[in-house]
DNA sequence: CAGGTTAACTTGTATATACAAGTGCCATTT
DNA sequence: AAATGGCACTTGTATATACAAGTTAACCTG
């Protein structure tokens, strides 16, 4: 059923009924029903009792190494990624790290300070804490070469899946010499912790965005949930 | 198979095999993988060939309606839901509200300017544009007394899908003052477009909240793509 | 011509069966 | 004691069949 589920269908395109399927797939109902299904929870197509599918219009996605690796992504949209290692550090965690990664506080951690690049323009700064044992190999990798990320994955780190929460702050001194732009701005910021299969933190990065540059979008419907969510803090902005 | 997909199961759960559960439901064993591919297709439960399922920590999400309505949404933080209209006009569409509705330069729409409150603290500004057909219904509606999403729909309108964008802007003059908040000031910015079931777009909207109130959150993993993703622009900050 | 009815077709749900591919545990062998 | 093999059990995939619920278009009647 792979030809079904990958195929390449325009939007709004009648798809054949079941029973057709049946006939051209010279198979039985089952498999159709499961590919179908399968393009249905993906929002792909829809449709109902009575009515064959239609194909809807594209749903953006992103696969977890796309949306995870700024230099995987960058590739993607057709800029050439760069990135400028302002720091690669063995030391105490901060308590937001330290807390973020279930870690005690003071427990020694790797930290990595970049400026990534879009163009050669800077994009974006990437604050990223990682436990001692996954970033100790990064004393070993030049991190100006290309993605950690990419990086760690061929070191056999698993690096499974991460929260990514989504606010908005004031560029620092740091920040805005960093980026070229003037103190103060707003940068989207994204924080994210990544885990391992089995649940271990490995991971905590904050990433600050020229919003000029980056935008994150999701669609929903009433049929189909978002997986972002809107959550509500009672932290102070810094 | 609603008590499967509807079952309230504890992270980490074991679930009975699929016999078992064929055993224990009466039926056969095709609705039990029915509901259980769901559950996979969710993200809710993990396992494989020769491994019965087990659930997995749930995936924040959010409904259509949570999301795209701030007075649902406040309520099911428990918080206490308030808003103070600034506005309701007919008026021309401005350039940027034409082009995300598709209308012509200078079509007569419903422009909405309210605060939100969260527990009487304002959160922040909703900046909606009508389709006139739809907003028109908003002049017998007292837009102080709570969601607009829910009278809409009361109405009928089929308020169906959304495309969200999230970025960053600098608060305004007019931002700071109603947000009780110094100028300038980052602020977590959402834009809407609204459509009906037939991909009409209904409503436009820019919502900027105080990131110290609300933030955004997503789950990704290697095996379930993010519907949330990174796009790159070419536009200025404003 | 408009509206209602009906039949053919559609998807949705379910049953029983069969085989393939994988897991995990226990017993045997090295 | 450790490694290997076998077996019972597991999920994944597929077939054929049956019935229910919904859609759509054609036909008939007023």
């Amino acid at each position: 059923m792979r030809r079904i589920t990958n195929g390449d269908w325009p939007p709004g395109f009648q798809l054949p009924s079941e029973a057709e399927l049946c006939r051209e797939f010279g198979t039985s109902r089952g498999p159709i029903r499961q590919a179908l299904a399968f393009l249905r929870s993906e929002g792909a197509v829809t449709g109902g009792r009575g009515r064959p599918p239609m194909v809807r219009s594209s749903v953006p996605s992103q696969s977890f190494s796309t949306f995870n690796s700024f230099t995987e992504w960058a590739r993607g949209i057709g800029k050439k990624p760069g990135q400028r290692t302002l720091e690669v550090a063995r030391r105490e965690a901060s308590p937001e790290a330290a807390e973020a990664l279930g870690l005690m506080p003071g427990t020694t951690v790797v930290e990595v300070l970049r400026v990534r690049y879009l163009d050669e323009v800077p994009a974006m700064i990437e604050r990223t804490t990682f436990v001692l044992e996954v970033g100790r190999k990064l004393f070993d990798f030049d991190t100006d070469s290309g993605s950690i990320f990419a990086f760690l994955k061929e070191q056999g780190v698993d690096l499974h899946s991460a929260r990514h929460t989504i606010d908005a702050v004031a560029a620092s001194d740091e920040d805005a010499e960093l980026l070229e732009q003037p103190e103060g701005i707003p940068l989207l910021r994204e924080r994210r912790i990544t885990r391992s299969g089995d649940g271990q933190p490995l991971e905590y990065s904050e990433d600050r965005y020229l919003p000029a540059l980056t935008n994150f979008t999701i669609d929903n419907t009433v049929e189909r949930r978002a997986a972002l969510v809107r959550i509500h803090t009672e932290g102070a902005t810094p």
